[in-house]
DNA sequence: GGATATCGGACTAAATAGGTCCTGTAAATA
DNA sequence: TATTTACAGGACCTATTTAGTCCGATATCC
């Protein structure tokens, strides 16, 4: 279906969240899962991931907990999704080259790794900082350009949005 | 996973073999099948689902078969994605607003529908016609602006390329 | 030592994708 | 008109992936 798990869907609100509350306490999974509203064993499964991928710091026994590694702007969001669903690749052989038999008689393996190689990098460019403060009208913008693709619906009102 | 189901990766390895052959006779689904070395069941259901979505036509009968329905440089790869796996969207709110429960307090969803039009863009932009055609250096290179931080500097994304 | 919280897996259930097959219908041809 | 060819549209089954739960082990603080 060509979308984001819904797990790494939850582990980005989770980083998010984390990166809005700028102490550098540790919390622990318990409380951010009360935070954001999501099921406690699924965040906490999460959380396991992200830490194993170097992208948060966990802190064990009583008043342990998570903590992100890194300040949000250096926390990309590519990095957040290969922690939770492995590398990103549009196809197979953009992961794992040899899989596909018909590999050398492609015709289409190239322009694939390249819109690969462009959906890889726009993801990479976007930071947790991004999606941490998306209303910010005087802050940088998160740097997209040509993004037409989203005009058609909007029946969920953007203006409700944030508060 | 972030990537395209094998469905549609084979889908567009048809859809470019059609394109190679530039007569606008049909190919029946069989023939289609051992030119492109793939399952020939699997191939006649991926060529009902692009018939269906208007990117081939098909004629009954015998002699029949199908073709393409409009010019390859006038199909863009979104639109085989989407006839094969349903609506390109990163997150499930960029394709179902009201879906999910967090919608109205959600902090990263606008940051997802920005990516989420950028990566449709890119998939907009990029026709069958690059893909089947990728070696040739001197045609107008696929178009990945608008995946780029800075819109400065336009006409230089092609030699760089992304790799 | 006891309470708290992460760590690492195993495990089950649900959803999705991959692939096959069958019946019906349209077109060409003899 | 009868026959053959080939698409149309599903139903259907299986394998894989994903979502979510749970438990014993381990580390830390008091």
């Amino acid at each position: 279906m060509f979308r984001i798990s819904r797990l790494t869907d939850y582990g980005i609100v989770v980083m998010a969240h984390l990166a809005e509350c700028r102490d550098d306490d540790s919390h622990n999974a318990r409380e951010l899962a009360e935070d954001t509203q999501l099921p406690a064993p699924v965040v906490s499964k999460i959380l396991k991931s992200l830490t194993r991928a170097g992208l948060l710091v966990s802190q064990r026994g009583s008043k342990g907990g998570y903590s992100l590694a890194r300040s949000p702007d250096e926390i990309p969001v590519v990095e957040m999704i290969t922690a939770l669903e492995g590398p990103v690749g549009i196809t197979e052989c953009t992961i794992q080259p040899g899989a596909c038999a018909q590999e050398s008689s492609c015709q289409v393996r190239d322009p694939w790794h390249r819109i690969n190689g462009a959906v890889h990098a726009a993801l990479e460019k976007i930071t947790l900082a991004d999606l941490a403060k998306p209303i910010d009208p005087t802050g940088p913008f998160i740097p997209l350009v040509g993004m037409d693709g989203d005009e058609t619906d909007h029946t969920a009102s953007n203006a409700k949005a944030l508060e």
